[in-house]
DNA sequence: TGCCAGGCCGGGT
DNA sequence: ACCCGGCATGGC
């Protein structure tokens, strides 16, 4: 990529506007996304902890085994031993570190919410979002997985993907950082929450397919007009 | 076989 | 303010 094409496309493409034709592109290629995979908020929140830096289908392996457990619930993982709670989820991965996490999330939902993860989750997005980052082993991504996809709020779940795809395409500076790209979709994209959740959903679509890191397949990708 | 996956933390410069 | 090592299984 060279900086003549990135000077190129920042005057043809406005920076407030073409994170909404990103999301025209996406959406007329894949249609709704129907993202989260998860049947209840619980589900949501505990697969977003469980798939950080892990493949989905792995934590669908470990969601399996704490459903099969009868675990599926925020009491039951809150009693729950660590180390039987960490051999549930062993397919995802980092599960002495991952049964922590989780146990962080439950927690906070017991000790501060009597349990009920609904009463966390209508909290304003600002609230929620802070206290979400407050517990160790949930980061941003995490957090605003959350906020977005459990809770419906409007916040901007940014990943590897994403600034990968945006850099791939002159879209954004190597040098953006989390929430530099997060603000261009708060700008740029109109406030519905299907919007939110189906382009985060579609950028993961596109990552996986065609901007893997160390190859990048440009002639079939929905956005591989963007470069020439 | 080796590389990668929908990160995050803690310690070090 | 960055940079890095550690965490770990399963798929291609």
């Amino acid at each position: 990529m060279s900086s003549n094409t990135k000077e190129t496309l920042r005057k043809t493409i406005p920076e407030a506007t073409f994170p909404s034709q990103l999301y025209g592109i996406l959406f007329r290629h894949y249609g709704p996304s129907g993202w989260w995979p998860g049947d209840s908020p619980l589900e949501v929140a505990l697969g977003a902890v469980l798939t950080q830096n892990t493949a989905w289908i792995n934590v669908e392996k470990a969601i399996d085994n704490i459903k099969k457990a009868g675990m599926l619930d925020v009491e039951r993982i809150y009693r729950a031993d660590p180390s039987e709670l960490a051999a549930l989820i062993r397919p995802s991965g980092y599960y002495n570190i991952k049964s922590r996490r989780l146990k962080n999330l439950v927690t906070l939902i017991m000790d501060r919410y009597a349990g009920d993860l609904d009463a966390l989750l209508s909290e304003d997005l600002g609230d929620l979002r802070l206290t979400l980052l407050g517990i160790n082993g949930i980061g941003k991504e995490t957090a605003d997985s959350i906020c977005c996809y459990a809770a419906d709020k409007l916040t901007f779940v940014v990943d590897a993907y994403t600034a990968r795809i945006l850099e791939r395409h002159g879209l954004a500076d190597a040098r953006w950082v989390y929430d530099d790209i997060q603000n261009m979709f708060h700008e740029g994209l109109p406030p519905r929450i299907e919007v939110y959740k189906d382009l985060h959903a579609h950028l993961v679509f596109v990552g996986k397919e065609y901007c893997r890191s160390k190859r990048m397949l440009c002639n079939t990708c929905p956005l591989g007009g963007w470069l020439t």
